[in-house]
DNA sequence: GGTATCCAATGGTTTGACAATTAAAAGCCC
DNA sequence: GGGCTTTTAATTGTCAAACCATTGGATACC
């Protein structure tokens, strides 16, 4: 076999390099390692024209670029500017709506996605849990369990539930990944009837099999519930899965 | 309790679109509806000025946006301009290292990913592989008995054979998400010196449990030896996790 | 003290020009 | 005809200089 089978190649292929993508690069290495720090106000265009040496059209896409990547955010008006931010869940959840969707991807591949995501946090929240969390766990559930609450309220506060265990799980990643799940990839499902009080029961019932299992700091068994309940869901005409996406999120943030 | 008690308020935040914005929207919306197909070639920058009656720089920036988003790539020249293209996993592992990166998140947390996302591929490969996949696997676990194999040859070796349960899986979003995992993470990570004979003899045996799962479609199998072997590999000094790292993709794509 | 107005700094947008890049097409030599 | 060099046209890349729109503090007024 000679040497070369299958080696890189002698040159990278040479793409030139534009200007703004360099200055972006400049800028995205600053935020990325911290010595620009969250909240922090960058040069205004016409300071980093001069700066960069470059003008003002080539600077303004370079901070498109960054807005895009969430790394920054720019507001008109004096005392706005350009400030740097966090990428945060929402965008997450954007890009692999994308994604999904420029791919054509089926919704079973969303779903398998998420019957393995929920049920790790969920062990990662039986190891991890607060006490605080586990409390809000309870009430969130005892409150599910409300005949009375008309079907917003319930979605609602079965959404609340779900994001509760993501944030004890103490992995803002797999929870990140979970809310792209949930909320990126269905833009125009239909908010399918769904108000079976033996559903509701079902969810009830689970729900506090998870939280027992939470409560008891007992990973493994927290993550076959969360799955067995997850699955379960799906198999109930999507009920769960679906309705909660046309929601908003619970908090702020 | 009131009726305006945590309800939607009167007016959403009124936000000002900017004109790049809305032309981006429109032509995303035409990507991702599938109304433009992926391949074809869009209007050139100045035909886009008179569709929509944008100056050159709001269009340049529209499309900037688009080409962040991994949804067009645009290059000079004559027959060059701007195309559509789907976003690849590389865009994806870009964002989510961006993320990553960005939110400081530790290790723990990314490895905590892996150890989810990998053996549920393990899973589905085992239920979805077609005789062709489960024989490359094989072939592959076999290559990497070789003892004569250089270090960088081993870890290719590796690397392929995870990539192709990752085929094997029928799950691009899962997948995506594990090469995210694996590449977009890790910028800087020390290529740390790991060449121990008995770490290869370990991986090889555990590769060939998984496989044997895998050909015999025991999903429940496969899942669990694949994350018995992902958490052995992280506790021996992240030999297996990290090595991968600074290499390239095994094939095209 | 409250209200209305002004003002200055910022991003948003336009216009028009020229440079750089690219690959086909044409020309040229043998 | 075959293999080169050169030309050429369409495209993105880049610059410059204005002016508009937005924002929220500062100021003036009552």
């Amino acid at each position: 076999m000679e040497q070369t089978a299958r080696r890189k190649p002698i040159v990278e292929r040479v793409s030139v390099q534009k200007s703004y993508d360099v200055l972006a690069g400049q800028l995205r290495d600053r935020i990325l390692t911290g010595e620009i720090a969250v909240g922090t106000r960058l040069p205004s265009e016409r300071e980093l024209v001069e700066l960069s040496g470059l003008s003002r059209g080539s600077v303004r896409e370079a901070v498109r670029m960054l807005e895009v990547e969430g790394l920054v955010q720019s507001r008109p008006g004096r005392y706005g500017g350009i400030v740097v931010t966090q990428p945060d869940k929402k965008s997450m959840a954007r890009f692999v709506g994308q994604f999904v969707q420029s791919r054509r991807l089926p919704l079973r591949m969303i779903q398998e996605a998420r019957e393995t995501i929920e049920p790790a946090l969920a062990r990662l929240a039986a190891e991890n849990r607060s006490e605080e969390e586990l409390a809000q766990l309870r009430a969130l559930n005892d409150a599910l369990g409300d005949p009375n609450l008309d079907r917003e309220a319930f979605a609602r506060l079965n959404l609340q539930w779900h994001s509760t265990i993501a944030v004890a799980s103490r992995n803002d990643l797999l929870s990140a990944l979970l809310y792209a799940m949930s909320h990126g990839v269905f833009a125009q499902t239909i908010d399918d009837a769904y108000d079976n009080p033996e559903i509701r029961a079902a969810v009830f019932r689970a729900h506090g099999r998870v939280v027992e299992a939470i409560a008891a700091r007992d990973g493994a068994a927290a993550q076959r519930r969360m799955e067995r309940h997850v699955v379960a869901t799906r198999a109930m005409g999507r009920d769960d899965g679906r309705s909660e996406l046309s929601l908003d999120p619970p908090g702020p943030d």
